[in-house]
DNA sequence: ACAAAAGTGTTCAGATTACACCCATGG
DNA sequence: CCATGGGTGTAATCTGAACACTTTTGT
Protein backbone atom coordinates (compact mmCIF):
# COMPACT_ATOMS: atom_id res chain seq x y z
CA UNK A 1 0.00 0.00 0.00
CA UNK A 2 1.67 3.14 -0.99
CA UNK A 3 -0.31 6.34 0.41
CA UNK A 4 1.45 9.19 -1.48
CA UNK A 5 0.34 13.00 -0.64
CA UNK A 6 1.88 16.40 -1.30
CA UNK A 7 3.24 19.05 1.31
CA UNK A 8 1.63 22.16 1.70
CA UNK A 9 3.88 24.79 -0.19
CA UNK A 10 6.44 26.29 2.32
CA UNK A 11 8.47 28.45 0.25
CA UNK A 12 7.06 29.80 -3.00
CA UNK A 13 10.08 30.93 -4.41
CA UNK A 14 11.39 27.12 -4.12
CA UNK A 15 11.80 25.58 -7.33
CA UNK A 16 8.75 23.38 -8.03
CA UNK A 17 10.83 20.02 -8.06
CA UNK A 18 11.57 21.22 -4.30
CA UNK A 19 8.08 20.27 -3.02
CA UNK A 20 8.43 16.26 -3.03
CA UNK A 21 5.67 13.82 -2.51
CA UNK A 22 5.34 12.32 0.88
CA UNK A 23 4.77 8.35 1.70
CA UNK A 24 3.40 6.87 4.67
CA UNK A 25 5.58 4.45 6.13
CA UNK A 26 6.03 2.28 9.24
CA UNK A 27 9.02 1.79 11.37
CA UNK A 28 9.77 -1.99 11.68
CA UNK A 29 11.14 -3.14 14.98
CA UNK A 30 11.43 -6.55 14.52
CA UNK A 31 14.12 -8.48 12.25
CA UNK A 32 14.29 -9.30 9.34
CA UNK A 33 14.74 -5.52 8.04
CA UNK A 34 14.29 -3.86 12.03
CA UNK A 35 15.09 -0.31 11.95
CA UNK A 36 13.91 0.16 8.28
CA UNK A 37 10.71 1.84 7.21
CA UNK A 38 8.13 0.05 5.26
CA UNK A 39 4.97 0.56 3.66
CA UNK A 40 1.49 -0.42 5.31
CA UNK A 41 0.43 -3.64 4.15
CA UNK A 42 -1.76 -7.21 5.83
CA UNK A 43 -3.03 -10.34 4.68
CA UNK A 44 -6.02 -10.98 2.95
CA UNK A 45 -8.48 -12.88 4.60
CA UNK A 46 -9.36 -16.13 2.83
CA UNK A 47 -12.77 -15.10 1.80
CA UNK A 48 -11.74 -11.35 1.32
CA UNK A 49 -11.80 -9.46 -2.14
CA UNK A 50 -8.21 -7.35 -2.45
CA UNK A 51 -10.05 -4.14 -2.08
CA UNK A 52 -11.54 -5.07 1.23
CA UNK A 53 -8.72 -5.99 2.08
CA UNK A 54 -7.23 -2.68 0.80
CA UNK A 55 -10.16 -0.83 2.77
CA UNK A 56 -9.38 -2.84 6.00
CA UNK A 57 -5.49 -1.70 6.13
CA UNK A 58 -6.19 1.42 5.71
CA UNK A 59 -9.36 1.76 8.43
CA UNK A 60 -6.71 -0.13 10.37
CA UNK A 61 -3.89 2.78 9.92
CA UNK A 62 -6.36 5.44 10.33
CA UNK A 63 -7.62 4.29 13.82
CA UNK A 64 -3.74 3.82 15.06
CA UNK A 65 -2.91 6.98 13.77
CA UNK A 66 -6.51 9.04 14.66
CA UNK A 67 -6.68 10.31 11.18
CA UNK A 68 -10.38 8.80 10.02
CA UNK A 69 -9.36 10.76 6.38
CA UNK A 70 -6.88 7.95 5.59
CA UNK A 71 -9.59 5.70 5.45
CA UNK A 72 -11.13 7.48 2.54
CA UNK A 73 -8.18 8.01 0.27
CA UNK A 74 -9.37 10.74 -2.84
CA UNK A 75 -7.80 8.31 -5.32
CA UNK A 76 -7.13 4.19 -4.94
CA UNK A 77 -6.33 2.25 -7.47
CA UNK A 78 -4.20 -1.25 -7.75
CA UNK A 79 -0.39 -1.45 -9.03
CA UNK A 80 1.96 -4.37 -9.76
CA UNK A 81 2.05 -7.40 -8.30
CA UNK A 82 5.17 -8.35 -6.80
CA UNK A 83 5.66 -12.41 -6.23
CA UNK A 84 9.74 -13.14 -6.61
CA UNK A 85 10.66 -16.33 -4.50
CA UNK A 86 12.89 -14.72 -1.40
CA UNK A 87 11.51 -11.16 -1.46
CA UNK A 88 10.53 -12.07 2.35
CA UNK A 89 13.28 -13.95 3.98
CA UNK A 90 10.66 -15.44 6.01
CA UNK A 91 8.59 -17.34 3.04
CA UNK A 92 6.72 -16.75 -0.29
CA UNK A 93 4.92 -13.59 -0.44
CA UNK A 94 2.98 -12.45 -3.31
CA UNK A 95 1.87 -8.77 -2.78
CA UNK A 96 -0.51 -6.71 -4.70
CA UNK A 97 0.12 -2.99 -4.23
CA UNK A 98 -1.92 -0.38 -4.62
CA UNK A 99 -1.62 3.35 -4.47
CA UNK A 100 -3.49 5.78 -2.88
CA UNK A 101 -3.55 9.40 -2.65
CA UNK A 102 -4.25 11.75 -0.53
CA UNK A 103 -5.32 15.77 -0.44
CA UNK A 104 -2.67 16.77 2.09
CA UNK A 105 -0.11 14.80 4.73
CA UNK A 106 -2.85 14.51 7.49
CA UNK A 107 -1.38 14.92 11.22
CA UNK A 108 -0.52 11.14 12.36
CA UNK A 109 -0.31 10.44 15.95
CA UNK A 110 0.57 6.47 15.80
CA UNK A 111 4.07 5.25 15.20
CA UNK A 112 3.28 5.88 10.70
CA UNK A 113 4.96 8.71 9.68
CA UNK A 114 5.12 10.99 6.64
CA UNK A 115 8.54 10.59 4.96
CA UNK A 116 10.09 11.98 1.74
CA UNK A 117 8.70 9.24 -1.55
CA UNK A 118 11.71 10.42 -3.91
CA UNK A 119 14.24 9.96 -1.06
CA UNK A 120 12.89 8.19 1.34
CA UNK A 121 15.22 6.47 4.42
CA UNK A 122 15.83 2.92 4.03
CA UNK A 123 13.18 0.16 3.18
CA UNK A 124 12.52 -3.27 4.20
CA UNK A 125 12.18 -5.79 1.82
CA UNK A 126 11.42 -4.46 -1.88
CA UNK A 127 9.58 -1.89 -0.76
CA UNK A 128 12.04 0.69 -2.54
CA UNK A 129 10.87 -0.92 -5.91
CA UNK A 130 7.72 -0.90 -5.11
CA UNK A 131 7.52 2.94 -4.08
CA UNK A 132 9.29 3.62 -7.61
CA UNK A 133 6.93 2.11 -9.17
CA UNK A 134 3.87 3.82 -8.10
CA UNK A 135 5.87 7.39 -8.09
CA UNK A 136 6.41 6.47 -12.23
CA UNK A 137 2.92 5.66 -12.50
CA UNK A 138 1.87 8.87 -10.99
CA UNK A 139 4.24 10.88 -12.89
CA UNK A 140 2.82 9.26 -15.94
CA UNK A 141 -0.72 9.39 -15.33
CA UNK A 142 -0.70 12.95 -14.75
CA UNK A 143 0.05 13.67 -18.37
CA UNK A 144 -3.21 11.55 -19.56
CA UNK A 145 -5.62 11.56 -16.76
CA UNK A 146 -7.13 13.26 -14.18
CA UNK A 147 -5.58 11.95 -11.38
CA UNK A 148 -4.34 15.32 -9.96
CA UNK A 149 -7.36 15.37 -7.95
CA UNK A 150 -6.48 12.90 -5.54
CA UNK A 151 -3.90 15.34 -4.61
CA UNK A 152 -6.00 17.85 -3.99
CA UNK A 153 -9.28 18.41 -1.94
CA UNK A 154 -12.40 18.67 -2.84
CA UNK A 155 -12.00 22.31 -4.72
CA UNK A 156 -8.76 24.11 -5.23
CA UNK A 157 -7.76 27.32 -7.24
CA UNK A 158 -5.75 26.87 -10.32
CA UNK A 159 -2.68 27.91 -8.68
CA UNK A 160 -3.25 25.13 -6.25
CA UNK A 161 -3.51 22.12 -9.31
CA UNK A 162 -0.48 24.05 -11.36
CA UNK A 163 1.02 23.42 -8.35
CA UNK A 164 0.25 19.76 -7.99
CA UNK A 165 1.31 19.07 -11.74
CA UNK A 166 4.77 21.25 -10.81
CA UNK A 167 5.74 18.77 -7.74
CA UNK A 168 5.35 15.72 -9.45
CA UNK A 169 6.20 16.55 -12.36
CA UNK A 170 9.19 18.53 -11.00
CA UNK A 171 9.25 21.39 -13.00
CA UNK A 172 7.72 24.31 -13.69
CA UNK A 173 4.57 25.16 -15.68
CA UNK A 174 3.98 28.12 -17.48
CA UNK A 175 0.64 29.66 -16.18
CA UNK A 176 -1.02 30.92 -18.96
CA UNK A 177 -1.10 28.25 -21.12
CA UNK A 178 -1.78 25.67 -18.36
CA UNK A 179 -4.92 27.77 -17.75
CA UNK A 180 -5.88 27.83 -21.66
CA UNK A 181 -5.43 24.15 -22.23
CA UNK A 182 -7.25 23.35 -18.67
CA UNK A 183 -10.08 25.69 -19.81
CA UNK A 184 -10.26 23.81 -23.60
CA UNK A 185 -10.91 20.31 -21.57
CA UNK A 186 -13.56 21.45 -19.90
CA UNK A 187 -13.20 19.58 -16.70
CA UNK A 188 -13.41 21.83 -14.30
CA UNK A 189 -16.37 24.00 -12.98
CA UNK A 190 -16.16 26.38 -10.38
CA UNK A 191 -17.52 26.16 -7.36
CA UNK A 192 -18.25 30.03 -6.99
CA UNK A 193 -16.30 29.89 -3.67
CA UNK A 194 -13.14 31.86 -3.42
CA UNK A 195 -9.96 31.35 -1.55
CA UNK A 196 -8.56 34.33 0.15
CA UNK A 197 -5.70 35.82 1.63
CA UNK A 198 -3.29 38.42 1.39
CA UNK A 199 -3.89 39.46 -2.41
CA UNK A 200 -6.32 38.91 -4.92
CA UNK A 201 -9.03 35.96 -4.35
CA UNK A 202 -9.09 33.15 -5.78
CA UNK A 203 -11.63 31.45 -7.45
CA UNK A 204 -12.16 28.17 -6.42
CA UNK A 205 -13.07 24.89 -8.92
CA UNK A 206 -13.90 21.47 -9.20
CA UNK A 207 -13.41 18.55 -11.26
CA UNK A 208 -16.74 18.19 -12.82
CA UNK A 209 -17.13 14.49 -12.90
CA UNK A 210 -16.13 13.57 -9.72
CA UNK A 211 -13.36 10.61 -10.42
CA UNK A 212 -10.82 10.01 -12.82
CA UNK A 213 -11.23 10.79 -16.19
CA UNK A 214 -8.63 9.85 -19.01
CA UNK A 215 -7.72 12.06 -21.86
CA UNK A 216 -6.64 11.28 -25.20
CA UNK A 217 -3.47 13.03 -24.78
CA UNK A 218 -1.82 15.15 -22.23
CA UNK A 219 -1.02 18.11 -20.08
CA UNK A 220 2.05 19.32 -21.18
CA UNK A 221 2.71 22.57 -21.29
CA UNK B 1 -2.64 -15.68 -19.39
CA UNK B 2 -3.67 -13.38 -22.28
CA UNK B 3 -2.09 -14.50 -25.80
CA UNK B 4 -3.07 -12.66 -28.40
CA UNK B 5 -2.17 -12.53 -32.20
CA UNK B 6 -3.35 -10.73 -35.45
CA UNK B 7 -4.58 -13.36 -38.41
CA UNK B 8 -2.83 -12.73 -41.46
CA UNK B 9 -4.61 -10.11 -44.11
CA UNK B 10 -7.02 -11.91 -46.04
CA UNK B 11 -8.87 -9.14 -47.97
CA UNK B 12 -7.17 -6.07 -48.21
CA UNK B 13 -9.97 -3.95 -49.23
CA UNK B 14 -11.83 -5.32 -46.02
CA UNK B 15 -12.07 -2.72 -43.45
CA UNK B 16 -9.25 -1.73 -41.29
CA UNK B 17 -11.44 -2.90 -38.37
CA UNK B 18 -12.03 -6.38 -39.68
CA UNK B 19 -8.69 -7.32 -38.70
CA UNK B 20 -9.58 -8.37 -35.37
CA UNK B 21 -6.88 -9.68 -32.77
CA UNK B 22 -7.33 -13.42 -32.05
CA UNK B 23 -6.82 -14.76 -28.37
CA UNK B 24 -5.42 -18.62 -27.25
CA UNK B 25 -8.29 -20.11 -26.04
CA UNK B 26 -9.15 -23.74 -24.04
CA UNK B 27 -12.47 -25.70 -23.90
CA UNK B 28 -13.18 -26.83 -20.88
CA UNK B 29 -14.78 -30.31 -20.23
CA UNK B 30 -15.34 -30.09 -16.40
CA UNK B 31 -17.93 -28.19 -14.23
CA UNK B 32 -17.96 -25.46 -13.17
CA UNK B 33 -18.64 -23.59 -16.76
CA UNK B 34 -18.16 -26.96 -18.86
CA UNK B 35 -18.42 -26.20 -22.38
CA UNK B 36 -16.68 -23.09 -22.24
CA UNK B 37 -13.77 -21.49 -23.13
CA UNK B 38 -11.26 -19.75 -21.31
CA UNK B 39 -7.98 -18.52 -20.93
CA UNK B 40 -5.15 -20.79 -19.97
CA UNK B 41 -3.70 -20.55 -16.57
CA UNK B 42 -2.55 -22.38 -13.91
CA UNK B 43 -1.00 -22.57 -10.15
CA UNK B 44 1.73 -20.88 -9.33
CA UNK B 45 4.60 -23.23 -6.99
CA UNK B 46 5.28 -22.79 -3.49
CA UNK B 47 8.91 -21.43 -4.92
CA UNK B 48 8.27 -20.47 -8.22
CA UNK B 49 8.09 -16.56 -9.10
CA UNK B 50 5.12 -15.47 -11.07
CA UNK B 51 7.24 -14.91 -14.39
CA UNK B 52 8.25 -18.31 -14.00
CA UNK B 53 4.89 -20.02 -13.61
CA UNK B 54 4.22 -17.85 -16.59
CA UNK B 55 6.45 -19.84 -18.54
CA UNK B 56 5.82 -22.60 -17.21
CA UNK B 57 1.93 -22.07 -18.23
CA UNK B 58 3.98 -21.59 -22.06
CA UNK B 59 5.97 -23.74 -22.29
CA UNK B 60 3.10 -26.65 -21.31
CA UNK B 61 0.82 -25.32 -23.72
CA UNK B 62 3.66 -25.13 -26.17
CA UNK B 63 4.05 -28.27 -25.75
CA UNK B 64 0.59 -29.36 -26.22
CA UNK B 65 0.04 -27.49 -29.14
CA UNK B 66 3.20 -28.63 -31.20
CA UNK B 67 3.87 -24.78 -31.09
CA UNK B 68 7.22 -24.13 -30.37
CA UNK B 69 6.98 -20.55 -30.65
CA UNK B 70 4.44 -19.94 -27.40
CA UNK B 71 6.94 -20.62 -25.55
CA UNK B 72 8.86 -17.54 -26.05
CA UNK B 73 6.19 -14.74 -27.02
CA UNK B 74 7.51 -11.62 -28.55
CA UNK B 75 6.26 -9.74 -25.30
CA UNK B 76 5.30 -10.35 -22.65
CA UNK B 77 4.23 -7.82 -19.33
CA UNK B 78 1.80 -8.62 -15.90
CA UNK B 79 -2.15 -7.12 -16.15
CA UNK B 80 -4.27 -6.97 -13.63
CA UNK B 81 -4.26 -8.76 -10.38
CA UNK B 82 -8.05 -10.40 -9.67
CA UNK B 83 -9.13 -11.45 -6.55
CA UNK B 84 -12.87 -11.24 -5.66
CA UNK B 85 -14.31 -13.49 -3.74
CA UNK B 86 -16.43 -15.56 -5.64
CA UNK B 87 -14.65 -15.24 -8.79
CA UNK B 88 -14.60 -18.91 -9.07
CA UNK B 89 -17.17 -21.10 -7.52
CA UNK B 90 -15.19 -23.92 -6.24
CA UNK B 91 -13.04 -21.50 -3.68
CA UNK B 92 -11.01 -18.37 -3.07
CA UNK B 93 -8.14 -18.25 -6.36
CA UNK B 94 -6.19 -14.68 -6.81
CA UNK B 95 -5.08 -14.77 -10.31
CA UNK B 96 -2.66 -12.22 -11.60
CA UNK B 97 -3.23 -12.04 -15.56
CA UNK B 98 -0.31 -11.31 -18.02
CA UNK B 99 -0.16 -10.68 -21.54
CA UNK B 100 1.54 -11.87 -24.51
CA UNK B 101 1.73 -10.82 -28.03
CA UNK B 102 2.73 -12.70 -30.77
CA UNK B 103 3.67 -12.22 -34.27
CA UNK B 104 0.91 -14.75 -35.90
CA UNK B 105 -1.65 -17.32 -34.75
CA UNK B 106 0.38 -20.68 -35.42
CA UNK B 107 -1.69 -23.40 -36.30
CA UNK B 108 -1.98 -25.10 -33.18
CA UNK B 109 -2.75 -28.84 -32.88
CA UNK B 110 -4.41 -29.66 -29.28
CA UNK B 111 -7.03 -28.49 -27.70
CA UNK B 112 -6.25 -24.77 -27.23
CA UNK B 113 -7.43 -22.62 -30.75
CA UNK B 114 -7.70 -19.15 -31.30
CA UNK B 115 -10.87 -17.60 -30.81
CA UNK B 116 -11.71 -14.08 -31.65
CA UNK B 117 -11.00 -11.33 -28.81
CA UNK B 118 -13.29 -8.79 -29.75
CA UNK B 119 -16.07 -11.24 -30.27
CA UNK B 120 -15.04 -14.24 -28.23
CA UNK B 121 -17.13 -17.26 -27.36
CA UNK B 122 -18.73 -17.86 -23.84
CA UNK B 123 -15.69 -17.67 -21.38
CA UNK B 124 -15.35 -19.24 -17.88
CA UNK B 125 -15.11 -17.51 -14.69
CA UNK B 126 -14.31 -13.79 -15.34
CA UNK B 127 -12.24 -14.19 -18.14
CA UNK B 128 -14.50 -12.02 -20.71
CA UNK B 129 -12.72 -9.56 -18.12
CA UNK B 130 -9.82 -10.15 -18.16
CA UNK B 131 -9.57 -10.42 -21.61
CA UNK B 132 -10.82 -7.25 -22.67
CA UNK B 133 -8.86 -5.52 -19.72
CA UNK B 134 -6.03 -7.07 -22.06
CA UNK B 135 -7.61 -5.73 -24.84
CA UNK B 136 -7.38 -2.17 -23.36
CA UNK B 137 -3.83 -2.14 -22.18
CA UNK B 138 -2.89 -3.09 -25.72
CA UNK B 139 -4.68 -0.72 -27.23
CA UNK B 140 -3.92 2.34 -25.15
CA UNK B 141 -0.22 1.12 -25.23
CA UNK B 142 0.59 1.15 -28.92
CA UNK B 143 -0.54 5.11 -28.74
CA UNK B 144 2.40 5.48 -26.16
CA UNK B 145 4.91 2.58 -27.20
CA UNK B 146 6.42 0.67 -29.74
CA UNK B 147 4.16 -2.58 -28.52
CA UNK B 148 3.70 -2.83 -31.85
CA UNK B 149 6.74 -5.08 -32.49
CA UNK B 150 4.60 -8.17 -30.03
CA UNK B 151 2.34 -8.57 -33.19
CA UNK B 152 4.99 -8.60 -35.94
CA UNK B 153 7.72 -10.96 -37.06
CA UNK B 154 11.72 -9.67 -36.46
CA UNK B 155 11.94 -7.60 -39.68
CA UNK B 156 8.65 -6.27 -40.96
CA UNK B 157 7.86 -4.25 -44.18
CA UNK B 158 6.18 -0.71 -42.90
CA UNK B 159 2.60 -1.93 -44.53
CA UNK B 160 2.68 -4.63 -42.13
CA UNK B 161 3.53 -1.91 -39.32
CA UNK B 162 0.88 0.13 -40.36
CA UNK B 163 -1.76 -2.89 -40.68
CA UNK B 164 -1.15 -3.74 -36.86
CA UNK B 165 -1.49 0.10 -35.97
CA UNK B 166 -4.74 -0.30 -38.15
CA UNK B 167 -6.25 -3.78 -37.10
CA UNK B 168 -5.55 -2.91 -33.19
CA UNK B 169 -7.17 0.52 -33.35
CA UNK B 170 -9.70 -0.24 -35.68
CA UNK B 171 -9.27 2.36 -38.40
CA UNK B 172 -7.10 3.51 -41.21
CA UNK B 173 -4.10 5.89 -41.09
CA UNK B 174 -3.04 7.78 -43.95
CA UNK B 175 0.09 6.13 -45.39
CA UNK B 176 2.42 9.05 -45.97
CA UNK B 177 1.93 10.41 -42.52
CA UNK B 178 2.62 7.47 -40.71
CA UNK B 179 5.92 6.89 -42.23
CA UNK B 180 6.89 10.82 -42.07
CA UNK B 181 6.02 10.31 -38.12
CA UNK B 182 7.64 7.09 -38.12
CA UNK B 183 11.07 8.61 -39.73
CA UNK B 184 10.93 11.21 -37.28
CA UNK B 185 11.02 9.09 -34.28
CA UNK B 186 14.34 6.72 -35.70
CA UNK B 187 12.89 3.47 -33.98
CA UNK B 188 12.90 1.64 -36.96
CA UNK B 189 16.75 0.26 -38.96
CA UNK B 190 16.26 -1.06 -42.28
CA UNK B 191 17.42 -4.51 -42.31
CA UNK B 192 18.88 -4.41 -45.98
CA UNK B 193 16.09 -7.41 -46.45
CA UNK B 194 12.90 -7.35 -48.72
CA UNK B 195 9.72 -8.66 -49.11
CA UNK B 196 8.73 -9.83 -52.27
CA UNK B 197 5.47 -10.44 -54.40
CA UNK B 198 3.45 -9.80 -57.15
CA UNK B 199 3.88 -6.24 -56.78
CA UNK B 200 7.12 -3.55 -56.44
CA UNK B 201 9.53 -5.07 -53.19
CA UNK B 202 9.17 -3.54 -49.71
CA UNK B 203 12.15 -3.03 -47.67
CA UNK B 204 12.22 -4.73 -44.57
CA UNK B 205 12.97 -2.69 -40.89
CA UNK B 206 13.47 -3.69 -37.21
CA UNK B 207 13.14 -1.90 -34.30
CA UNK B 208 16.78 -0.49 -33.32
CA UNK B 209 15.98 -1.32 -29.89
CA UNK B 210 15.07 -4.41 -29.45
CA UNK B 211 12.21 -4.44 -27.27
CA UNK B 212 9.49 -1.89 -25.70
CA UNK B 213 10.12 1.76 -25.93
CA UNK B 214 7.86 4.77 -24.44
CA UNK B 215 7.14 7.41 -26.17
CA UNK B 216 6.58 10.60 -25.00
CA UNK B 217 3.09 10.62 -26.93
CA UNK B 218 2.09 9.14 -29.89
CA UNK B 219 1.12 7.62 -33.29
CA UNK B 220 -1.99 9.00 -34.12
CA UNK B 221 -2.05 9.91 -37.60
C1' DA C 1 1.26 52.33 -0.50
C1' DC C 2 3.05 48.01 -0.78
C1' DA C 3 3.37 43.02 -1.07
C1' DA C 4 1.35 39.01 -2.91
C1' DA C 5 -0.89 36.07 -5.85
C1' DA C 6 -4.74 36.19 -9.61
C1' DG C 7 -5.79 36.73 -14.00
C1' DT C 8 -5.33 37.62 -19.06
C1' DG C 9 -3.35 37.79 -25.33
C1' DT C 10 -0.33 37.57 -28.95
C1' DT C 11 3.16 35.94 -31.79
C1' DC C 12 6.05 32.35 -33.87
C1' DA C 13 7.62 27.69 -34.95
C1' DG C 14 6.79 23.11 -35.44
C1' DA C 15 3.47 19.41 -35.98
C1' DT C 16 -0.49 17.43 -37.99
C1' DT C 17 -3.70 16.79 -41.54
C1' DA C 18 -5.49 16.10 -46.15
C1' DC C 19 -4.62 14.73 -50.51
C1' DA C 20 -2.82 11.80 -55.70
C1' DC C 21 0.44 10.04 -58.47
C1' DC C 22 4.46 7.29 -60.29
C1' DC C 23 7.42 2.99 -59.43
C1' DA C 24 9.00 -1.80 -59.39
C1' DT C 25 7.93 -6.32 -59.61
C1' DG C 26 5.40 -11.00 -60.66
C1' DG C 27 2.48 -13.32 -63.45
C1' DC D 1 0.75 -5.36 -70.25
C1' DC D 2 -1.67 -5.31 -66.23
C1' DA D 3 -2.56 -5.93 -61.39
C1' DT D 4 -0.65 -5.14 -56.96
C1' DG D 5 1.22 -2.99 -53.29
C1' DG D 6 5.58 0.29 -52.51
C1' DG D 7 7.07 4.58 -52.19
C1' DT D 8 7.07 9.83 -52.26
C1' DG D 9 5.84 15.97 -51.50
C1' DT D 10 3.27 20.11 -50.63
C1' DA D 11 -0.02 23.43 -48.85
C1' DA D 12 -3.30 24.70 -45.14
C1' DT D 13 -4.29 24.39 -40.54
C1' DC D 14 -3.75 23.51 -35.79
C1' DT D 15 -1.21 23.13 -31.60
C1' DG D 16 2.42 24.16 -28.38
C1' DA D 17 5.85 27.36 -26.51
C1' DA D 18 7.55 31.63 -25.15
C1' DC D 19 6.79 35.77 -23.08
C1' DA D 20 4.98 40.59 -19.21
C1' DC D 21 1.79 43.33 -17.41
C1' DT D 22 -2.58 44.79 -14.93
C1' DT D 23 -5.93 43.61 -11.17
C1' DT D 24 -7.58 42.77 -6.60
C1' DT D 25 -7.07 42.07 -2.09
C1' DG D 26 -4.87 42.22 2.95
C1' DT D 27 -1.93 44.58 5.92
Amino acid sequence: MVVLTLPPVEDPEAPAAARAPLVLAVPRDHQPYAGDWSLPGGLVGADEGLEAAVSRVLADLARDSHAQILAEPRHLEQLETFGAPGRDPRGRVVSVSYLALLGAPVPLTGRAAWQPATAPPPLAFDHATILASALDRLRAKLSYSTVAYGLLADSFTLSELQGVYEAVLGRTIDKRNFRRKLAALELLEETGGQRRGPHRPASLYRFASGGLVLLDDVITT
